[in-house]
DNA sequence: GTACGGTTCCTATAGTCTTTAGGCAAATTC
DNA sequence: GAATTTGCCTAAAGACTATAGGAACCGTAC
């Protein structure tokens, strides 16, 4: 029996490819076995069962994700850099569907993935340094931004916008416009009349 | 062997029950089978194995949060209708995790549980009458409630807001604020000087 | 070149879940 | 009360997860 060479590195990026292929639930320890052209049994040693599996290719693409979206707000401010960091989420969702579900794979507190998010948040707090956020405003501009990008690129991907017109192409950009725009008022405007 | 009296509607709300309190993934045909106290076989007769009753979980949450949804927003608009659309959503979440997360599933083009699914595209329609919006831009609007609803919903009930302060009830009350001025200004502000 | 130790990958096995086929008994109908 | 329908069952096969333990491969040392 040749060895094939497996690390778990190998192994969790076999499982992500192959998430990408056929998606991220059907990317089973037996379906990567066989993708590696190997037994079952032989990558116990290499990943820890089906949810280590799981979870290194969720660090995997959350890595790999933040590494690409810290790319593409690199050297922009402003409403330059909010467009190129949800867009940078929403290419990854569409070029690597199985990658991106791993990404909303609930994990336990303790687990090696919490760190791997907490570098998304950071960027997200990078694009709003372009924008006039006081510090406590700036958590609640955060969360927000990290939902219209989360909501938009799940509805996207289940095929929530399919049936409706027009084209989701179009309602991203609307939908950034306006996020632009409330980033630039958020301060002050809590106080203003209706 | 007494009969217990299965039906495809109690099989399903027996799961839906289930997935509340063990997780929508845990709510297993075996599962909901031993929380009925019956054989697995004999669910096979009332619903169509794994994906059909995963399917009609999804199908009853989306129609029950539908209709609390519905009543939510009867006899407001504006703001109020806004406020209390979202809060709809986001308190079904956390009342009701195992169906909420059913409501994630994803289902082919044809599957009934589409159907439910507009229902809800309707209903945020509606809460946007209350708004000077186009019949374009509605379209638009529609998808940016549903993003933002969706996406906090989802980052909240996975703890992505636990580690950092203040509570997530403040960032909430604060989105909403700023997706109501968004909405009210979203017509002509396209056009305007940055 | 061969003996050794550690690693890699294997076979074997057991448990759980899904699904179908076919049977007996309870409810329903007359 | 007999016939029919229905409901739930046993039995069995296939897939995935997981663990235990064995054998082949690799580098090293002599």
């Amino acid at each position: 029996m040749p060895r094939v060479g497996l690390t778990s590195d190998r192994v969790v990026r076999a499982a992500a490819d192959l998430a990408d292929e056929i998606g991220f639930e059907a990317a089973t320890v037996s379906a990567v076995a066989r993708a590696l052209g190997v037994r079952v049994a032989s990558l116990y040693s290499h990943v820890d069962g089906s949810v280590g599996l799981q979870e290194g290719v969720a660090r995997l693409a959350l890595d790999e994700l933040a590494d690409r979206v810290a790319d593409a707000i690199a050297g922009r401010s402003g409403r330059d850099a909010l467009v190129a960091f949800a867009t940078a989420y929403r290419d990854y969702a569409r070029a690597h569907p199985g990658r991106s579900q791993a990404t909303r794979l609930r994990v336990g507190p303790d687990s090696p993935v919490v760190a791997a998010g907490r570098r998304h948040a950071g960027l997200a707090r990078a694009v709003l340094r372009g924008y006039p956020l006081s510090e406590a405003d700036t958590v609640h501009a955060v969360r927000l931004l990290g939902s219209v990008v989360r909501g938009y690129t799940d509805l996207e991907q289940g095929g929530s916008f399919d049936h409706s017109e027009p084209a989701s192409e179009e309602s991203w950009s609307r939908i950034l416009d306006a996020l632009d725009r409330t980033l630039r008022s958020w301060s002050g405007a809590a106080t203003e009349p209706g």
